[in-house]
DNA sequence: TCAACGTATGAATAGGTGTTCATATATTGG
DNA sequence: CCAATATATGAACACCTATTCATACGTTGA
C-alpha cells in the first residue's frame, strides 16, 4: 500500500483554482475501504494468466491439471493464481477424490470480463 | 511480461483428466493480443489512486492542481498517473492557458467502475 | 522578454507481483 | 499401510510499479 499523503492545513501545495469544485468532488468520492476492495477486484483481472483462468472457468468447471493445460501454465503457477482468486472469492472448488474442480463463483466477474472485452474490441477497431 | 511456458509435445506435465475438454476450452480462449489489452485496461483500475482520479474525473472536468487536491495526491504523482491513463486513452485533456483540464474519455470505464462498485458493495453486504 | 506559475518528466527507490523449484499435504489403489 | 498421484505452498528471484525529488517545459502577465 503506497503512502498516502496527508495535508491537514493546506490540501494542495499549489493554490487551488476552484476550491469549491475540489470540495464538492472530494466529498463525493467513494470511501477508502470500498475503493480498496474495488482495486483488489480489478487487480485480479489485471493479469493475462488470471484472465485466461477466469475465462476458462467461465466456460467450464475444470480440475487444476486440465486447467493448467488449457491456459498453458505450470501446475504450480496455476495453483498459486487459484489461491489468489479463491481469496477474493471469485472461484469456488470442490474435491473429487484426488482431483479438485474449480469454477467461477462470481457472476459479476463474468460481467466485468465481458464488458471489458467489449471495450477493448471497440478500442481495437479504431 | 512473464515468461509464457511452451509445451509442444505434451501440453501439461501431468496426464490430462479430460483432454477433450482441455482442447475445447483452450480453443475458445480469447487471443493473446486482446487479452493483453484487456489486462492493461483492468490494470488501470487496479490502483486506488487511479480509481480516485477516474472517479473524480467522471464527476467533473478538473485541472491537475485541483484534481491532485481532490484525490489527495502530490502534483507530480497525479501527473504521472494521468500520463498512464492518457496512454490508455481513458482520459483526455485540453489546455486553458497554464492550466490543463482533464476529463474522462471513455464511457466504458465509467461502466466498468460502476459495475465493479456494485460487485464490491454486494460483497461487503455478505 | 523575463519572472512566475502550472504541468510534465527522468531518475532513484521501496515495495509489490508472478514465476520457478523444491517440497509438503491429501487422497486412493493395491 | 504404502506408493503413487493431484494439488498446495514456501522461498527465492526477476520484473514491474508508484511514489518522491529535482528539474525541465510551456504559458502568461508585467
Amino acid at each position: 500500500m503506497p503512502v498516502l499523503e496527508t495535508r491537514d492545513t493546506d490540501i494542495c501545495d499549489v493554490p487551488l483554482v476552484d476550491p469549491e469544485r475540489v470540495r464538492r468532488v472530494a466529498a463525493r468520492l467513494t470511501d477508502e475501504v470500498t475503493t480498496s476492495l474495488l482495486a483488489d477486484t480489478f487487480a485480479a483481472l489485471s493479469d493475462t494468466t488470471r484472465l485466461r483462468i477466469i475465462e476458462a472457468l467461465s466456460l467450464e468447471e475444470m480440475c487444476v491439471c486440465d486447467l493448467s493445460a488449457a491456459v498453458r501454465l505450470s501446475q504450480s503457477a496455476t495453483s498459486h493464481q487459484l489461491r489468489v482468486l479463491r481469496n477474493l472469492r471469485l472461484v469456488k472448488h470442490r474435491r473429487a477424490g484426488r482431483l479438485v474442480y474449480y469454477s467461477l463463483d462470481d457472476d459479476h466477474i463474468r460481467g466485468l470480463f465481458a464488458q471489458g472485452l467489449e471495450h477493448v474490441r471497440e478500442d481495437i477497431r479504431r
